[in-house]
DNA sequence: ATCGGGACCTGCTTGC
DNA sequence: TGCAAGCAGGTCCCGA
């Protein structure tokens, strides 16, 4: 699933499209996702004018005149803008006719979510997410101060929300390889010094990506229906008995909390 | 309060 | 070649 880059870069390529722009008709093949798709979806949709598109997190956030949708991808969900004579694809749940063209959100795992942001469910979903990476608020100290009492694994307390949104698992292994620090490695056992650092490299990481217009993984497509391309210069994820990049010790991989993750046993520590 | 694991789905890859 | 198991980038929710 889309990272956060691939969140980024969704909305930078759809906005230019919607913004000042009618919906002039919505359709909901399947309204099956994650969480059902509201019964009154296309109804209260119609006829909207589009003012706004932005990210919080890895979710979107598509306002009109009078409402706004909050939709996640989960970890197969695109959108991307097609003439409106395009075949549907299989796994197309939702048709939204925006001027001369057709903004349609596919999905084939059915983890990602189309919900009235005003909703409960949305509410419980946005109001406990911590910084944004990319925010000043997001640095070593505040690692260090949440880190306090935390027997999780580092790689999980990046990866936990509400200590800092956006970090999944692939940027997760890449900043604490960049930052030499074990996944492994208990949260409250780290040094303020070493979260700088960490910190530090989660941006660093993030950006490139995000200036690289996003890691192409099996499902990602971008606004254009463009693959991005960021996944050539990932140091560790997927890399398991490669040389690593530093020193050219294999790289290691082993389960962390259920989910994959990838390092360096010599840089990283 | 904190943590790990199951659950939600489909599709691709792998191994028998 | 065919089939079934295993696994995938997220994250909510439950039980320990």
């Amino acid at each position: 699933m889309p990272e956060l880059p691939e969140v980024e870069t969704t909305v930078r390529g759809i906005a230019p499209f919607l913004i000042g722009r009618k919906f002039s008709s919505v359709t909901v093949n399947q309204p099956s996702l994650r969480w059902p798709i509201p019964p009154d979806f296309s109804q209260r949709l119609e006829n909207e004018i589009c003012v706004s598109v932005i990210r919080r997190a890895k979710y979107l956030l598509i306002e009109t005149e009078t409402t706004k949708i909050l939709s996640h991808l989960g970890m197969s969900g695109s959108f991307r803008l097609v003439d409106p004579q395009t075949p549907l694809k299989t796994h197309d749940h939702v048709q939204i006719q925006v001027g001369d063209l057709e903004l349609r959100y596919h999905d084939p795992r059915r983890f990602g979510c189309l919900l009235w942001a005003d909703s409960e469910r949305a509410r419980q979903l946005i109001d406990n997410l911590g910084p944004e990476p990319l925010s000043d608020v997001f640095c070593g100290e505040w690692l260090y101060r949440q880190s306090k009492r935390r027997h999780i694994a580092v790689k999980s307390f990046i990866m936990t929300n509400a200590v800092v949104v956006g970090v999944g698992n692939i940027y997760a292994s890449e900043s604490l390889f960049l930052a030499g620090i074990h996944p492994a490695r208990q949260a409250n056992r780290i040094s303020q010094a070493r979260y700088n650092d960490l910190a530090a490299q989660v941006k660093k990481v993030l950006a490139c990506a995000i200036e690289a217009g996003g890691t192409t993984l099996r499902d990602f497509v971008n606004g254009q229906g463009e693959p991005g391309y960021f996944q050539q210069t990932l140091s560790v994820y997927g890399r398991d008995g490669d040389p690593c990049k530093k020193c050219h010790h294999a790289i290691g991989s082993r389960t962390i909390a259920g989910r994959n993750s990838y390092f360096c046993p010599r840089c990283q520590s």
